[in-house]
Order: C-alpha cells, then sequence, then structure tokens
DNA sequence: TCAAAAGTGTTTTTAGTACACCCATGG
DNA sequence: CCATGGGTGTACTAAAAACACTTTTGA
C-alpha cells in the first residue's frame, strides 16, 4: 500500500538520527471472530484460555501483531492456524479497533477484530495455541442459562460482529461464504434465517435472489435430496457481483 | 465499556508477578477525516506538516492516543482540538484501523481513522500543533493539476472515509449533521449532491425524506431566501431516528 | 413581469408481500 | 397416496422515477 517515497537527503538525514524513545509499552492483537452455520444455527468459534487473565474464560482467537506484518495479515494467519481453511474460500474483513486501556489487566493492548465467514467444515479445527477450541452457538451465547462467561470484552465485540454480519447479508453476496459449491436456495436461505434470526418466506426468497444481478449462478444441474422427503432442488453457485441491487432487506428492521 | 472483573487471588498473583517486558517499540495514533460542506462542494480538513518526516506534505489531523485514554476519546480530543467545536453537534465513528508496518518509517505507527461531520463554521478553525490547517474540495484533492501529495498512506485512508460517508448517508440521517439548524430541504438536498457527487432530482427528494419516517422534523416557519430569486423554503430540524426506512439510495450503484 | 427556487399532482415502472396452487420425491 | 420441500402464478401494496404544473419570491 503505501512505501515512504524516495527520501532526499533532509529527510535521510532526519530519518537517520531518530531514536524511537521509550514509549509505553503497547501490544497489539488481533482477534477473530469466525462465524460458521452449524445445524442451522449461527455458530462462533471460542478457544478457552489456558492462562491467566481470564483463566479458563472462553475467548475470541487471536493472537500478537508480528513486528513485520499487517494486521491484515495477521488475522489471516490466525484464522489458517485456527481453522485450518483454504483462504480463498473465505471472507475476511476488518470489523473495529478495541481500544479501552482497561480492557486487558497486564497492560495496554490494542486489539483489532476481524470477521470471519466460513462454510461448516468436516475437518475439525484446532489451533496449536488454544487449549481448546469450540463452535457455539450464538442464540446459546447470551442466554444467561447456559452461563459462558467470555474475557475482556470480546462479548462487545462478537455483539458488534453480529451486527455487522446481519449487515453485510443484505447488501452484498457473502451468505455463499458460509456454504460450499454448490448450494441450493434453501441451502442459501437458511443462512439468512439463521444469521437473522428471522424466518423467510421461501417462494419469494428464490424470486428475490434470482432477481438480483449476478447473485447466484443456475448449475443446471438438481442435487440429492438433503430430506428423506420433498422434491430435489437445482444447484447454484456464488455469482461475481460484490453489491446485491437491489438489496435483501431484514424485515425486522423496518419499523 | 469493558472493566476487568473482581480478582480471585491466583489470579490477583498472576499480575503481581506480570512484567511487561520489552516490546518492540508501537505508535498508536488517531488520524481524523473532518468533512463539512462549503460552497455546496465536500471538503476535507488537512494541516500541513511541520516535520518530517513527509516535512510539508498535507496530512489528516490526528496525534498520539495518550495513555489513559481510548482512541475514541482520543478523537474527541483531537476533533476539539483541530476544530474549536461543541462535540454534541458532530458525528464522530471509528473508520479503520491502518497499520502496515512500514506506514511511518520511523517506527511502527498504528492509527486508527475516524470520520466526523460537521457544520460549515464561521469560526476558524486552528489546532495548537497544526502549521497550518486548511479546507480542501474533495473533488479538487485528487486530481492531478491540483498537485496535492498527502503524507503516510493518507490518500487511501480518505477514499475509504469518502466511501463510508456516502454509505452512511444512504442508511442514517446523518446528513443533517453537515447542517447547522434549522435547515431547508435544499440544504439537505445539497449535503446528498457534495457528498454522492450526483444531481438528485428535487421534487422526488423532497417526497422521500418527508415520507421517511421521522428524518426531519417541520419547523412551520420559513426562513429568508438564501438567494437572489425563488419562493423562500420551509424549515426543519433533525428528527430522532437513528436509521432511516426505507433508505435514500445513491442511483449511481444501481447497475 | 420574469427567472428561478419551492412545492403539489399524477402517471408509469419497479420492487416487496401474501396467498393459492402445482411439481417431484421418499417413505 | 400422502407429507414435505421445491417451484410458479398472480394479485395487491409500496416505493422509485419521470414529467407537468402551480406558488412564491427578489430583482
Amino acid at each position: 500500500m503505501s512505501e515512504h517515497p524516495p527520501l532526499n537527503a533532509e529527510e535521510a538525514a532526519f530519518l537517520e538520527n531518530y531514536n524511537p524513545k521509550e514509549y509505553a509499552p503497547i501490544s497489539f492483537t488481533v482477534d477473530m471472530v469466525v462465524l460458521t452455520i452449524r445445524n442451522g444455527r449461527l455458530s462462533i468459534l471460542l478457544v478457552k484460555r489456558a492462562g491467566h487473565p481470564f483463566k479458563d474464560f472462553w475467548a475470541l482467537p487471536g493472537g500478537f501483531v508480528e513486528a513485520d506484518e499487517s494486521a491484515d495479515e495477521a488475522a489471516i494467519r490466525e484464522l489458517v492456524e485456527e481453522t485450518n481453511i483454504s483462504i480463498d474460500e473465505v471472507f475476511v474483513e476488518q470489523l473495529k479497533t478495541y481500544s479501552n486501556p482497561n480492557r486487558d489487566p497486564r497492560m495496554r493492548v490494542i486489539s483489532t477484530a476481524y470477521l470471519a465467514f466460513i462454510p461448516n467444515l468436516p475437518t475439525p479445527q484446532g489451533g496449536d495455541d488454544a487449549s481448546e477450541a469450540h463452535f457455539f452457538a450464538v442464540e446459546d451465547l447470551f442466554s444467561s442459562d447456559e452461563g459462558i462467561s467470555l474475557a475482556f470484552d470480546h462479548a462487545t465485540i462478537i455483539h458488534d460482529a453480529l451486527e455487522r454480519a446481519a449487515s453485510k447479508l443484505e447488501y452484498t453476496p457473502l451468505a455463499t461464504r458460509f456454504l460450499e459449491s454448490p448450494f441450493t436456495l434453501s441451502d442459501l436461505r437458511k443462512v439468512y434465517e439463521a444469521v437473522w434470526g428471522e424466518e423467510l418466506h421461501a417462494a419469494n426468497f428464490r424470486r428475490k435472489v434470482l432477481s438480483t444481478g449476478n447473485f447466484v449462478k443456475p448449475l443446471g444441474e438438481k442435487g440429492e435430496s438433503k430430506f428423506d422427503t420433498g422434491r430435489t432442488a437445482e444447484l447454484y453457485v456464488p455469482g461475481d457481483v460484490n453489491i446485491l441491487h437491489p438489496a435483501i432487506l431484514r424485515s425486522s428492521l423496518k419499523d
């Protein structure tokens, strides 16, 4: 992106003499909000913390940004470490940066959170650092009886991520990133239903998706029925568009 | 937001012994993208750099995040320092964090960029640190003949900010933050036209705004004509809604 | 009285919603 | 043959877009 421009003699001399003084120590980390659909429910990858602080609390996977990498690079590295996924089939984007000076009791830790959508992989994930990793259904996470305690400000991060994810599905074709190709329109509809937490009218959903230019591309084949009854559905692959027009809007927002 | 929870004895002992080791020095800064409408044109506040690196280049205003404040707090502090504006009439939100390890030649500088919308103030801005501050019309900024060289990766940041601003006007009532109250619907339409760079149909714009619940509230008065001709317009103040439904969409995105 | 901005009426087109109904498949 | 999911037809409603027209103002 931005290399510094050719130095003139004056600027070169300045940099020669520039000595980074002792700043208050700061750590820079990434936190990954990895979402997938499991058994029709929106689910999030969490790891159990092995050490202090927040020992034995569940936390977002993540780690330090190394000195020679950007946060984007660290996010992709962490995602591959945690999930062993091939990076071209996932969606990753920066979510937000959290910098409350007290968010980590040890020292100042600035964390840039990333949002990732991955298909539900048969391959078990298992990071190196993570003592224990598990996908939790989002609707269980915040129901008080379940009693899952989250480390740091990760509950806040997850709330922000869920709102972003719901919004992304409205204006972009990224719902397909939760699915392996090819998929049926029912599969796609269930992604929307899981992320939005509302039921959609199947017939109208179908028409809306098909009338939204290049959202999905028909394969012209039918898959095998995934149920013990019902007609077999046609198969689709993702189209090549980046924004949806018209958008597919949540009805729950309309009032 | 997130204070750390009550410590148990074990965690207290851990923190007692925790000694932040010497990390590679990192600086944490905020960069402000301050937008306003001047003479009907979307404009951005830039400051001329007094020192190296990028001496005499134009740059986004900003500064270090102090040890005891969050980036959000630093952003508001910087905005007040640069513009002397009263903070409750402006919109500020986090844009994105830029962390390329080479974005500053001195050392690693992580910068969280913020987006702010302010009304066009008669009061002249003038920060303390800024040797020179100036609002530039955005359309001039990137026209090559104008020849404005931007420091660091600030051109990238500005591009991201402009896209975010255009998008914010579609789904939120934040266009009103560019205006002082009360305002006319023409004033509001000119904000949209300046930010989107496209002309809007005045009659339809009026109907759309008035049919979008609580976007604006009629004052029941008429102002003085701001032109040398034409009917005087009714006055409005911002309504109390956070998202627009239906949204007001750019037509330029529809294909 | 003329030009230009403010505001209203109306029609056409497009998109969202609801509901009825047919099709294909496994049990 | 029947329950169930896949898929089509159609009518109704809401919103977007285009265009003609009236109102109000300063010069």
